[in-house]
RNA sequence: GGGCACGUAGCUCAGUUGGGAGAGCGCCGCGUUCGCAAUGCGGAGGUCGUGGGUUCAACUCCCAUCGUGUCCA
């Protein structure tokens, strides 16, 4: 790990005169690192020697260095830096490595440690790997003995100058590309029947039982169910896929292969109840043999076994057909067991077996014996399934009517196999080294301008073992380049980063590509987006909705990994503090709580960490992380609580029981009369319910009423519930929170007077607040809505909580938004209420209303098949006469059941007061409406009047005072956030006002503290060489009398002083006194330490104090001893003196 | 709603038993140079987010608050 102090060396960096024209640098880098060493620092100039580097101390500068003792003339040869984080880091570390990805040159602490500032050097070359891991055979912990002078400057080493970046090599002409391959497929089939369909989505929408589309056939899933048809019996198409969580989960291998991939393209064909085993075959083994020209003696077959335990017979259609068809020997037809050879769409519904294609590509063709078993070498192609019976729920099969055939091809694979065989490198050409990667290498090469893709495998044995660079900068490449596939499919696909569900599937596989460009290709800054238009070029023909908005994509990616990029360097930082721990004191495991740490606080996802634990030959205490992570959900989850209304599951039925409570009134009615069906009690928090008939609710009792109806509304979609007085011929009792379990409203509260038994008869009256609460829940339609019209259609409701005083909203917004574009909302809002818009309120049916053009719902929300639609403006019968009307986007529409305002103009000003981040993602405003905002507006006003008073001020007392006040007042102040930045900039230019006075202050004081120290020094009693100065000082800054002592330091050279100052009595503190001691170096080697000086005599003025020997500082409460205090210490060193 | 981390010079960040606020880059001036780059010397720039408290003494410890990030609900 960094040490957090060092020396560092730091490689100032030159442009290198001494490269020939020609050479490749000199055009793409002018920065060659070059390193001076002073003589005495050799040892380290040694080991950067060995990197050709040259490195220039930068060292303390002169003006310090007195300060610190250290000789003027010696000052600049010791480099006091922390280790460096930011992106200086990276500036530095361009110097250091041929293949650099990060590191400072640096040193530990200390001169007989600079010999090892190789090592350091070395190690910090990758921050990543222990030292241990580092170490490399000749490395510089074996440096030759040291030079006595600094060796000779070389300027530019070529074994570190990268070769010019090469093009990438072009296809020969007669290796087909990825797109023919493709093109081949697509139109074999079509000339066979087959209807060629666009690939859907990779995010299945409309499933919420999978997470990404992960096979050709999931769109087709309501055909094989039979609950939908199309208007083709035959298909075929290639479909991205996404493998990464849920039951496919490959993420964690791709980069560590050739093969695996969280992304890939899937190659199919499919027949719905028209053709069936023979064309299959057929088609399969000809596309193979003819169209693409692989060598049949290389192909073998599996088909089916038969399961006799679970009732299914053998394939032996398929066998026979392999045979007759494709000629293939019996010793390359294999059966296999039900896990490979029988496919299930789930528990129940169709299935049937599948007979695969593997093609063997060991170089003598002896591979016969690998088919299934797991081995690269022998791998499977193609698989076709027969889907040919039922599963019933009792587990037995019936045969289907109608029978299907869908088949799947990887596509990367069967291109590594036509390219391999292309090039005559069957079997050596791996998915990542055909052109559907390639390109993506040499954009991701350009980016980085790191060392090229060297195809370079890690041990597959030793997994947590630490690599070489190469093998980690090709997994990089391998990482990303899937990766970014990944993200821009999913993203233009309508799916970006978020913290749950597929979201976050996107931001882990997000965060894993970072790590690794930051980490091994050196990226630093956002790099996946610039990625992305490679992806869409390279696909958007095959797949054109990767050109519909590729900035979109960009944007999304962009803001995503610069966000991650904050909390990256902090996480790494602390990831590295962790594993050192772990390899010290825990026997390479790593605490669950640091991984914990690095998921809570830095978004390290665990995966992503233990990733890195493997990389160093740690592991993970997942056991111990999960435990945290449950404890962190339990505390989150008890802070929620006292929110909800404690009512349990048992309470909650007994409420159900009650009836529905009929609460249509709450829209139109204040007041109404009601009939008591069930009473609850209170007891603690929670609501128990009140027991048979004759149960009643006494007076001062809290509890809770059950209406046959109501006019109150209970608390729902945001909005709080009503509060307000139910009445009786004898009883009031007071409505506190008014809250809904399923159709019934509790009214909850407490009894003032009299009693309340079920079957009385009620009047009730909501309170006046309500009129407040409609307000605000108006507004925040219009607040919705100008949000989305101010930035953009991505604005998605998160939460929303409407109350009588305020109106407060939560939505999806990548960013802040700019001072400016709040100004806009609050002005829309605005602008809506003046128009005096109608608002309407109608129930219609779903499925109409959800067509109507900007109709706003929750997202993620479950609605009812009828649904309230509140309007703003247009009615919402002229919303369905004509739902897709572009004016529509000119109008709050919303899905909601609160209450609203009849017309807008009733809301009055509103006022945006507050804007913040909730979560990631997630912006949360607070608005205020008619009375409330014109009181901000108030407040406001006062305060800007305040600060107008401020500026006339003179006293600069009263200046610092008001300014203070003023700022406190502004922080908790709840005002329009338009005016509180004029505020703001009225509040800095005060400020500046007041730095200028205390400065000019601070000059006064000095003036007098320097003639003060003058007629002390005029005084001074001479002791041999030295003086000593005693004396009393004015009240200054504490600051202050600590220039004047340096002063007379300065002035006198040998000196012991010793300060005393009376402090008068404050507003609020008693007078006191203050001994401030400072001596020169010499005399404190004679045992006159300032520190010892101010701790004898502080005890006379009834104090205590402390400090180094060179500068001590006390204080007591009796100023008047100080002269009996100024004598002591006087005598106290001439007593050290004479010693 | 509940946690955690961060806030120090224009920028990036150091600053541990509490004892004179620092570095790098950038900026300004002077020197070296035909000039540029580079380099040497010097300089300006800080209410240590804000407000309270503890202390002789607070960037440092405690409390509150604001801002940013992040996780959970």
């Amino acid at each position: 790990m960094l040490p957090n102090r060092c020396h560092i060396l730091t490689g100032r960096i030159y442009p290198n005169l001494h490269t020939p024209k020609s050479s490749p640098h000199h055009r793409s880098t002018h920065r060659i690192p070059t390193t001076r060493l002073s003589a005495h620092h050799s040892p380290c100039a040694a080991a950067l020697e060995r990197y050709n580097l040259s490195a220039c101390l930068r060292g303390v500068p002169r003006k310090h260095a007195t300060r610190r003792g250290v000789p003027r003339k010696h000052a600049t040869r010791r480099a006091t830096i922390s280790a460096p984080k930011g992106p200086r880091h990276a500036a530095i570390a361009v110097s250091v490595k041929p293949n650099s990805r990060s590191a400072p040159l640096s040193a530990p602490k200390g001169p007989r440690h600079v010999a090892t500032g190789g090592v350091a050097a070395q190690r910090r070359r990758n921050p990543w790997k222990s030292s241990q891991q580092n170490k490399r055979p000749g490395g510089a912990q074996d440096a030759p003995p040291l030079p006595l002078h600094p060796p000779p400057f070389r300027y530019y080493n070529p074994r570190l100058c990268r070769k010019p970046a090469q093009e990438s090599t072009p296809m020969p002409p007669n290796v087909r590309s990825a797109a023919q391959i493709r093109r081949e497929f697509l139109d074999y089939f079509r000339d066979r029947g087959h209807a060629i369909v666009p690939a859907s989505p990779v995010i299945p929408h409309d499933d919420p039982t999978l997470l990404f589309t992960n096979a050709g056939m999931n769109q087709f899933k309501d055909v094989f169910l039979g609950s939908g048809t199309r208007g083709y019996a035959r298909a075929a198409d290639s479909q991205p896929c996404i493998r990464a969580g849920g039951k496919h989960n490959d993420l964690d291998d791709v980069g560590m292969d050739t093969y695996h991939h969280t992304c890939f393209e899937m190659l199919g064909n499919w027949s719905f109840g028209d053709y069936f085993k023979a064309e299959a075959i057929e088609w399969a083994w000809e596309l193979l043999t003819r169209v693409w020209g692989l060598d049949p003696q290389r192909l073998h077959a599996t088909y089916f076994e038969g399961d006799p335990a679970q009732g299914v017979p053998a394939d032996t259609e398929a066998r026979d057909l392999w045979k007759k068809i494709a000629g293939l020997p019996d010793a390359r037809i294999h059966p296999g067991n039900r896990k490979d050879n029988f496919w299930e769409m789930g528990e129940t519904g169709p299935c049937g077996p599948c007979s695969e294609i593997h093609i063997d590509l060991t170089p003598d063709v002896s591979g016969g014996k690998l088919v299934n078993a797991g081995d690269a070498r022998v791998m499977e192609i193609w698989n076709l399934v027969f889907i040919q019976f039922n599963r019933n729920p009792d587990q037995s099969l019936t045969p289907l009517p109608a029978r299907h055939v869908d088949t799947g091809m990887g596509f990367e694979r069967i291109c590594s196999v036509v390219q391999g065989m292309d090039h005559g490198r069957l079997g050596r050409f791996s998915n990542y080294d055909t052109d559907v990667f390639s390109p993506l290498f040499n954009a991701l090469r350009d980016i980085s301008k790191a060392p090229a893709y060297a195809g370079t495998l890690p041990d597959p044995a030793g997994r947590s073992r630490a690599e070489s660079p190469q093998v980690m900068i090709d997994v990089a490449y391998r990482v990303i380049a899937d990766h970014i596939r990944t993200l821009t499919f999913a993203i233009a696909d309508g799916c970006l980063p978020d913290k749950e569900g597929r979201g976050y599937v996107l931001r882990r596989i997000l965060r894993r590509a970072v790590r690794y460009g930051y980490q091994y290709l050196g990226l630093k800054q956002p790099f996946l987006h610039r990625l992305a238009p490679t992806v869409a070029d390279l696909l958007g023909d095959a797949f054109p909705r990767l050109r519909e908005n590729p900035q979109r994509v960009s944007e999304a990616l962009r803001e995503e990994e610069a966000s991650f990029g904050r909390t990256l360097e902090r996480g790494l930082a602390l990831f590295e503090e962790a594993a050192d721990t772990a390899r010290r004191e825990h026997h390479g495991e790593l605490r669950g709580a640091d991984a914990f740490r690095l998921h809570d606080t830095f978004g390290f996802p665990i995966d992503l960490t233990q990733i890195m634990a493997a990389e160093h030959g740690l592991r993970v205490d997942i056991g111990e992380y999960e435990r945290l992570m449950e404890q962190a959900r339990e505390r989150a989850r008890g802070g929620g609580r006292s929110a909800t209304a404690a009512i349990d599951a048992p309470t909650a039925a007994r409420i159900t029981a009650f009836g529905a409570t009929d609460d249509h009134w709450k829209f139109e009615q204040e007041a109404l009369t009601a009939r008591i069906v069930g009473l609850l009690r209170a007891d603690g928090d929670a609501l128990r319910p009140l027991d048979g008939p004759a149960s009643s609710l006494s007076s001062g009792q809290s509890g809770a009423i059950v209406l046959d109806r109501t006019c109150f509304y209970g608390e729902q979609g945001g909005q709080v519930g009503d509060s307000g007085v139910i009445r009786s011929a004898t009883a009031e009792f007071r409505v506190e929170r008014t809250l809904r379990v399923s159709d019934s409203i509790v009214h909850a509260g407490t009894l003032g007077s009299g009693a309340l038994r079920t079957g009385d008869s009620v009047e009730l009256s909501v309170s006046p607040e309500r009129a407040r609460t409609r307000s605000n829940h108006t507004a925040t339609h219009l607040l919705n809505w100008a949000l989305r019209e101010v930035l953009g259609e991505h604005v998605q409701q998160k939460g929303s909580l409407v109350d009588a005083q305020r109106t407060r909203f939560d939505f999806s917004n990548p960013r802040a938004p700019e001072p400016a574009e709040l100004e806009r909302v609050e002005r829309l809002c605005n602008e809506q209420a003046q128009r005096g818009l109608v608002v309407h309120a109608a129930e219609a049916p779903q499925a109409d209303a959800l067509k109507i053009n900007g109709l706003r719902a929750v997202f993620g929300e479950k609605y009812p098949d009828r649904v309230r639609v509140v309007s703003i403006g247009p009615s919402v019968a002229d919303l369905l006469a004509d739902p897709a009307k572009s004016d529509w986007r000119g109008y709050s529409v919303e899905f909601c059941g609160g209450t609203h305002v009849r017309n807008t103009r009733e809301i009055g000003r509103f006022a945006l007061v507050s804007e913040e981040a909730v979560a990631k993602g997630v912006r949360r405003v607070v608005g205020l409406t008619g009375p409330d905002a014109d009181r901000a507006d108030a407040q406001a006003d006062a305060l800007l009047a305040q600060a107008d008073a401020l500026a006339r001020e003179k006293a600069p007392e009263a200046l610092s005072a008001g300014l203070s006040a003023l700022n406190a007042e502004l922080a908790g102040a709840m005002i329009p956030l338009v005016r509180r930045a004029a505020l703001r900039s009225a509040l800095e230019s005060l400020q500046a006002r007041q730095k200028e006075q205390s400065r000019a202050n601070a000059a006064d004081s000095l003036a007098i503290a320097v003639q003060r120290v003058d007629e002390l020094i005029a005084a001074a009693e001479r002791f041999g060489d030295s003086s000593i100065v005693v004396g009393e000082m004015p009240d200054l800054p504490a600051e202050q009398l600590k220039h004047a002592a340096d002063l007379v330091r300065s002035r006198c050279g040998s000196c012991a002083v010793l300060f005393g100052v009376r402090v008068p009595a404050g507003e609020k503190s008693p007078p006191k006194a203050i001994v401030l001691a400072a001596v020169s170096d010499d005399l404190i080697r004679r045992g006159v330490k300032a520190g010892d000086l101010v701790k004898a005599i502080a005890p006379l003025v009834d104090g205590g104090g402390g400090g180094p020997p060179t500068l001590a500082q006390a204080g007591g409460k009796s100023p008047e001893k100080l002269d009996l205090a100024l004598r002591a210490g006087r005598d106290w060193i001439h007593e050290r003196l004479a010693k």
